[in-house]
DNA sequence: GCAAAACGATACAGATCGGTATACAAACCT
DNA sequence: AGGTTTGTATACCGATCTGTATCGTTTTGC
C-alpha cells in the first residue's frame, strides 16, 4: 500500500467504525486492528485521534455534498425538481443498511461545546449544506429563498433522525412530500419564466 | 439526605452530566464527584452503569411528557392550538441555556445497535411522543391524524437538531410556522363542529 | 544505488475506565 | 435498644484509553 492509499484506507475505516460505534466508543486499537496497520503508522498521518475525527469528517463532508450534488444532476434538470431531488438521495443513504443516522449530528452529539473542533466541523458541513439549498432555491426564483433553503434543510434533518431511530426510509418520503406541498404554494418570481424559454434552452 | 433523595440526585446529576458531555465521555468517577457521593452508593443504587443510564432516560422521558403536556394545557384550549403549542414548548427548552440538543437523540447517537436498551429506551420515548401528537391529532378531528401527527414529529426532531448546531430557537419558531400552514390546509371532520360550540363549553 | 523516510511489531507509559472489597460510622425499623 | 440496612472512605482490580519509544524491515525519491 502506497502513502497516499493508507491515508485513504485509515480515514475510511474510521469512518466506517465511527458511524457504527461512535467516537468516543471507537478506540485507535481498534481502527489500527481493522485497518490492518501499525499504530505508528496513524500516529504518523495523524497527531491525535482529534485529528483524525477531523480529517474523517472534512472527507466526508466533501464526498457527501458532491455526491448529492451529482445525484440532483443527474436526476433532475429544473431547479424546483433539483430541491426535490435531495429527498430522493437521502432516501438511497437512508435505505443503506449501513446507515446508523447523520454522523455530524453524532459528532455534535458527542463534542457539544461550541467551540470544539469536531462541533464546529458539523456545523460546518449542515452550514454548507444549506448553502447548497440556498443555491437551489435561488435557480429556482423563488421569493424567499433562504428561507424556504432553511425549511428544506429543516425537513432534512428532521426526516434522518427520524429514519435513525425507524430504521426505515419512510420519514425521507414523508419529508419529500412535505416539502413538495411546501414548494407548491411558496411564490415564484415570474421575471423570465422557465418553462417559456425550456424549449430553446434545451436545445443549446 | 434520605435514601430515596439519594437516588433522585443521583438520576438529576447523572442527567445534568449526560447532556453536557455525553454518555461515554460521562465515567461514574465524575458522577459521583458531582453528586457528592461514594461509589460504593453509586451501585447499590444502580448495577451498572448502563442501569443508571436506563433509569436517567426513564425519568426524564416521564418528566419531559409530563411537562409538555402540562404546559400545552396551560396555554391552548382548542385541539388545534394544542399541536402548536408544542412548539412554544420545545421554543423554551431550547432556549435554557442548559439545552444541548436532544438527549434521546445523542443516548441513541452513542448507542447505535438497535437491540442496545439504550436505543431502544430512546426510541421508545420517540413513539410515545408520536403518541401525544397522534392524541392531539384526533382530538382536532383531522382526517389524516396519523399522517399529521407524523409531520409534527418530523418537524420537532428538525428543529432540535438544527436548534443542536445553531444554538437559537429559530429553527424551532421556523418549524412552528410550517405546522401552522401544515395544519391551515389540513381537513377536520365538519361532525360537530368546534367553534358552534365553543361558547357553552367555557362555561362549564 | 543509496540515504532518507515510512513501514510493521511490540512493548510500554500514565491515565482512566467500570466495578469490587474492606472496614467502619450513621441511620433506620421493630 | 439492638440488629440490619445504608451510608462514607479508600484502596484496589483488570481492562482499556491515547500516545510514545524502540528497532528492524521495506519502500521511496533523487
Amino acid at each position: 500500500m502506497r502513502r497516499s492509499e493508507i491515508r485513504n484506507h485509515l480515514l475510511e475505516t474510521a469512518l466506517r467504525l465511527f458511524n457504527e460505534h461512535g467516537y468516543h466508543a471507537t478506540g485507535v486499537d481498534l481502527i489500527i486492528a481493522e485497518a490492518g496497520v501499525a499504530k505508528t503508522t496513524l500516529y504518523r498521518h495523524f497527531e491525535t485521534k482529534e485529528d483524525l475525527i477531523l480529517a474523517a469528517l472534512e472527507r466526508r463532508d466533501e464526498e457527501d455534498r458532491y455526491a448529492m450534488r451529482a445525484f440532483v444532476d443527474a436526476h433532475a434538470t429544473d431547479p424546483l425538481g433539483r430541491l426535490l431531488a435531495t429527498f430522493d438521495f437521502l432516501e438511497a443513504a437512508v435505505d443503506d443498511q449501513r446507515f446508523r443516522g447523520c454522523i455530524f449530528v453524532s459528532a455534535a452529539g458527542e463534542h457539544k461545546e461550541t467551540v470544539d473542533p469536531v462541533f464546529r466541523a458539523a456545523v460546518l458541513h449542515k452550514r454548507l449544506t444549506l448553502a447548497y439549498f440556498e443555491e437551489l432555491a435561488y435557480a429556482a426564483r423563488l421569493v424567499e429563498p433562504k428561507r424556504i433553503a432553511a425549511e428544506i434543510h429543516l425537513l432534512h434533518e428532521g426526516a434522518m433522525v427520524v429514519a435513525q431511530m425507524s430504521r426505515t426510509a419512510e420519514p425521507v418520503r414523508q419529508a419529500r412530500e412535505m416539502a413538495r406541498k411546501l414548494l407548491d404554494t411558496a411564490g415564484q418570481s415570474s421575471t423570465p419564466r422557465i418553462p417559456a424559454q425550456r424549449a430553446p434552452a434545451d436545445r443549446i
